[in-house]
DNA sequence: GTCTATAAAGCGATAGAC
DNA sequence: GTCTATCGCTTTATAGAC
């Protein structure tokens, strides 16, 4: 039997596109209706709780994918500077070199945030714990790591922010540069 | 003649807090109505443009704070520390460390963006030349003073999406005197 | 599982009385 | 200058045929 064109699990990464493009609110169903190519009432029958259920279950895939591709490996990895080098290889990789923008921080800025709170809080905060127990792992001390491994997160997030505003997203690449020094210079 | 409680002037700051607070999209006519206490009739009457002059003439505003009490400041100084240091001070002043929005920032990711794209990447060019201006006159290279100013402000907007995303705004001025000491350290 | 038709509500914007 | 009433449109969501 032909499957689908587009499964429920399909579907997410064109959800994900039209809410990273046009933010949650103006992500219209006439929008994903024509990003999907599925008809309101095809979408209604994979997400029942309409929009808002299409947000969270595309939120909670980005989760899954940074949980396998970047949290998980700053956990266990035995070798930190390897582990944030291969994170912003990651993180490089998954922006398209600051040309995507982050939906987390998109939906943290939006008007829909209290909506999401506990998702978007949630993400930051297991990035931030993974990166800062690799960088004790190097040496630093609790504080110290903590202290980088923030900045790091700042630093993508600004990044992506003023590649975004300025038009311009070299700058994107120059700054994850410049973070994987602070990153990984000897401990102040 | 009584002044009325608000004349078009007081008007743009209770609009700047509707649109930062919910954004472009999620600012409707009724908060704002609600905000300011006016009827659409008098809001279409101040602003005949409707939101998007609304948008428009409150971006504007914020621009031209910034250009008196930060751009201006460090274009004009003699002393780039102590411009620095007071920029830094603004800054946290007028984010008000890290519970209000930076409303450029908010705009750019928002699903409007291309509305007022013009604005946007004029009010971080002018920053990021002034604050490199500045830079240069404390010893650094050109290239090495834009490098450093576009940290700066990748910090400031990072930081404050990270403050709003995970709801902790302490992280704002720990970043804020970290960016300080990298943006005055002397020269790599 | 997909579609069209439509409901119900909210949106930005306008008209016109006062 | 402010208001209420309302227009025309878009929105999310539902109903029901196929």
């Amino acid at each position: 039997m032909a499957k689908p064109v587009v499964d429920r699990a399909g579907l997410l990464p064109l959800l994900a596109e039209v809410f990273r493009s046009h933010g949650y609110e103006g992500a219209t169903l006439a929008l994903i209706s024509q990003a999907t190519g599925l008809g309101k009432g095809s979408l209604y029958h994979f997400f029942p709780g309409g929009k808002a259920q299409m947000a969270a279950d595309v939120l909670a895939e980005i989760d899954g994918w940074f949980e396998v591709h970047i949290f998980a490996p700053l956990r266990e990895s035995d070798d930190p500077a390897r582990a944030v080098a291969a994170m912003v290889g990651a993180v490089d990789s998954y922006f398209r070199s600051g040309h995507r923008m982050c939906l987390v921080g998109v939906i943290a800025l939006g008007a829909s945030r209290d909506t999401f709170a506990a998702q978007v809080q949630d993400y930051f905060k297991r990035w931030n714990d993974a990166l800062a127990l690799a960088l004790r792992r190097s040496g630093l001390s609790a504080s110290a790591a903590r202290r980088r491994s923030t900045d790091a997160l700042i630093t993508i997030q600004g990044a992506l922010v003023l590649a975004r505003a300025s038009g311009d997203s070299r700058m994107f690449g120059q700054a994850m540069a410049e973070m994987t020094t602070r990153l990984l210079a000897k401990p102040d």
